[in-house]
DNA sequence: TTGTAAGCGTTATCAC
DNA sequence: GTGATAACGCTTACAA
């Protein structure tokens, strides 16, 4: 005969039925109503570090498991104006061929509590398309996989939006950026390969409005400049793995003959150009010719290939990215900076990296090398 | 010695010196003050078929872009309940092994005015504290290509959010689900090699609970039995190049000998598995030994492979999975479907396909096959 | 520590 | 067609 005792169990169930009757969404309002405290109570129970005591914060927690209760971001970053989402403005092409950089960067914004809102173009020139977009959706900042032109960093700029670009520069704009030193990445291979003895080269350059490839072109034309070598024979691809083989095919057509290395603006491109050479021009490579690309993705390391290529610190670059941004978010840094990293040398076996007629060096012969069993 | 006359640009200039002293964002009112409407006025303008004059709309687009104003998305999503943002939870490995995937969902999701916000997983482990996350956000629908569990499953309806399963399965739900009808794949495969004369498999699986795998293993098995051949060697694998040479050797071992072929359960496999057959054992591929894998992945199609594998057609599972979540968001759609697709046999020449001692088909020597010049 | 109340920047409803 | 006004769900002074 007891008078039915309200729980807070009763009452979260009674709750969410009129919610449900309301087609409405759990609000903080719901959850003080079930905890017997008030919405800002709620409110600081949600805020890391806010002050609360222990007995309150427990009722609270129970009534908005029970209610299944989340704050909504939407209401939250129209106050606190911040979204905790970045924009991840990316070309098809550069997850297509650098899908690490999706996990990487992905991860290390999740570190910082921030999600990545994905925005992808089809070209590069879909910028102006998707700038409008991204303003809209209120991202805390934005990392730029992609060309942008200075009128774009000047609208950047205007909004106060905080903008990292990765792997692509900017003449005269002081923004932050994060690369690789392509340029120096084309003169260290193209002094490795002439140190071997190399004179005549051929390059597969990228697009034109791509600028890693033809960063890496431009320093290994000077630096084989530099070195008083003939004039390398330069021909465009489009970065993929056709355009290897048909760079392999206009380098030899233009020079009427093989020459003793080719230089290729991306690994994907020194496969196709790899697997030209051996199995439609029966060439023995690196014997007959050379073959080096950029980037060390996985396929290079494959058996068939073992490329020798220059690999970009992935993991380092995106942690790069994030820092810089989320130094602009969180710490309110303005200074700008260029972080810029080195790549690393992967001998590999598609090229001679020894003078003709020395003994081959250990890394010559290779580690993953055929070896016959039985 | 006129008196100054207020043109909207005078307005404009003045209003944005206030924002900027007061350090604000630039909101509706503020273009209504330029434009010298109400601020509803404004909010009609941005609405996509909202009844408003000629003469309004220009005054209000005129004012908009003198002060950089985009509506904000956050304020929008608050009333709207439509943040127009779709979560996309996925493991790294499968956006390192399909980045198409990735490239067609935000096209296509782009196309229906949805932007997807990333949710990558390490381990299929961490959906658990991804999915706490992705309520937060208040996204208007989720495509999860990661395994979920069916107390996961429960909470989305709890919380009626819209779920696209992406190439995984889950027993008794009615989920909507987009999949590549692996069993039958890896039925179709075995169904043609044994028919081609191949009777010990070996087949390296992928690692348990990644059903895509699994379901090509059971597949392949399933036909294999029904067919009377001997049982086949099967064993696990972890999904990448490595597994595939480890596979094949640890077939070998506990066969004692060559299997006919080896089955694997995906191209980065199947191609670490044929770069061990080539090059460490010196077998001939498909002569001594026929190796297939799944996926169609880029390298596979790559000259030094040229692997016999089956395509999913990835573009238009996409497309499905667009269209399935975009129908229960903007159509209230509440009836769950499954769109099953079927993959698309890739004769490659990686597995003998004729029966031995037959004449070749056309397909097996290979439009791509190797052809000296000069 | 807690509650009250004022925004954040929209869209939606309703008179006019 | 246009303008008041009330939500939307939260954070954050400020007062108690």
């Amino acid at each position: 005969m007891t008078k039915t005792k309200l729980t807070v169990e009763h009452c979260a169930t009674e709750v969410k039925t009129v919610i449900a009757r309301e087609n409405r969404r759990v609000t903080s309002y719901d959850v003080a109503l079930v905890a017997g405290v008030s919405q800002s109570a709620v409110s600081r129970c949600f805020k890391p570090g806010a002050s609360v005591s222990k007995a309150t914060y427990a009722l609270v927690m129970k009534a908005a498991a029970l209610l299944d209760y989340i704050p909504n971001a939407a209401a939250r970053s129209l106050i606190t104006r911040r979204s905790n989402m970045v924009a991840l403005i990316i070309t098809n092409q550069a997850n297509l061929y650098y899908p690490e950089l999706l996990a990487e960067l992905s991860q290390q914004f999740t570190a910082q509590g921030k999600r990545l809102l994905l925005f992808t173009l089809q070209r590069e020139a879909d910028v102006d398309r998707v700038l409008a977009d991204v303003w809209q959706f209120q991202v805390d900042g934005v990392v730029a996989a992609a060309r942008l032109s200075a009128a774009h960093i000047a609208e950047f700029e205007r909004r106060r939006m905080p903008l990292v670009l990765f792997n692509r520069k900017l003449r005269d704009a002081s923004v932050n950026t994060v690369t690789c030193d392509h340029l120096e990445s084309g003169r260290m291979l193209a002094s490795r390969l002439a140190a071997a003895g190399h004179r005549q080269f051929g390059i597969i350059a990228g697009s034109e409005d791509y600028s890693v490839a033809s960063e890496r072109q431009r320093g290994a034309c000077e630096r084989i400049a530099e070195l008083g070598l003939p004039t390398p024979v330069v021909v465009p691809g489009a970065y993929d793995y056709r355009s290897g083989a048909l760079g392999l095919k206009a380098i030899i057509a233009q020079l009427g003959g093989v020459p003793d290395a080719v230089i290729c603006g991306s690994d994907v491109m020194a496969i196709g150009c790899l697997d030209c050479a051996r199995h439609e021009l029966g060439l023995d490579v690196p014997g007959q010719l050379s073959v080096a690309g950029f980037d060390a993705v996985e396929p290079s390391n494959w058996i068939s290939y073992n490329l020798t290529t220059l690999r970009q610190p992935m993991p380092k670059m995106a942690a790069a990215a994030a820092d810089l941004l989320c130094a602009r978010i969180d710490h309110h840094e303005t200074d700008t900076e260029r972080r810029v990293f080195n790549a690393q040398f992967i001998e590999g076996a598609t090229a001679r990296l020894t003078p003709a007629g020395a003994p081959p060096a250990l890394a010559a012969t290779g580690l993953r090398l055929p070896v016959a069993i039985m």
